[in-house]
DNA sequence: GGATACCGGACCGGAATGGTGCGGATTGTA
DNA sequence: TACAATCCGCACCATTCCGGTCCGGTATCC
């Protein structure tokens, strides 16, 4: 497992129905038609994503959402982390104190290495390529992810 | 969040505590006390470890437990995969029928190139690595993820 | 044969997640 | 100015999943 939250699932689902029309103001009703994700939880979600800075909202009749930023500026990672909160692999990361095992934590060290290779993980990829049907034929797995990121 | 299930956490803590000790047999109640986990759960994370193929169990009196494997060749992403199923970001990889939005699931494809980003960057840790209070300075972020992963 | 210890289930309570609804505030239009 | 469209924030509920426990069974050693 080590799954996302479907809803950030869907979250992603609607920043790349966003990005597909950048220039446009979309509502929330017609972002759920487009997304095919159920109304309710299509307003749900953009609230958060509103307050995570990732999408500007326009109230009023005629009002909707757009992206707060160009969708090559915007990686997978933002949106985990608006929906989610911030990305941290291990439970002990967050709730510093209560650790019954604090004394032989050796591996924590270890754990927050690998929270980093995850985050660099989630960065590698913008909304702009999750819009596209495939990000060119796949790269193969030997080009580094650090170059993916900053193509 | 994206957090790993605390039973995962548990589990890696175990692995790292018998990586310590490779030659000796411990049974569950000594490895709950070195690890500080509750007996019970020790029990049952070490049930599905075995399952997994990464501890090998001996039964009958002066029974226990020890690595099917050396420690330099359990990574995280083993241990993960033994307590959580295959590592799999989204859902919707699993269930493969009754997505409902099949038609619209561009991103889908992008979704797999994070999962396997996600499985190198486990697999780039070992046991042996765990069990080390710190694995040198900490190799800085620019070193590409491949690299570490094929070290 | 008895004690030790693993094995494979079933089982349960609590938390988190997914999903829904409602009153309120803001903006455009007639 | 009144009304309609639309976002906003919060509270709420049901279900699922997770962490944790227990028990009967089996294998091994003394």
């Amino acid at each position: 497992m080590l799954k996302i939250a479907k809803l950030t699932d869907y979250g992603t689902l609607l920043m790349t129905t966003l990005a597909l029309e950048p220039s446009s103001v979309l509502n929330a009703q017609e972002l759920a038609v487009r997304s095919h994700v159920a109304a309710p939880t299509v307003a749900k979600l953009l609230k958060l994503l509103v307050k995570g800075g990732l999408v500007e909202s326009t109230r009023g009749a005629h009002g909707g959402y757009r992206l707060a930023r160009d969708a090559t500026t915007i990686t997978v990672a933002d949106v985990v982390t608006a929906l989610e909160g911030p990305i941290a692999i291990t439970a002990c990361a967050l709730h510093g104190g209560g650790c019954t095992i604090e004394g032989s934590c050796t591996s924590r060290s270890n754990w927050r290495l690998i929270d980093d290779a995850v985050r660099d993980a989630l960065s590698a990829v913008t909304l702009a390529q999750m819009a596209q049907p495939r990000t060119r034929p796949k790269f193969a797995k030997p080009v580094p992810l650090s170059a993916v990121a900053h193509e």
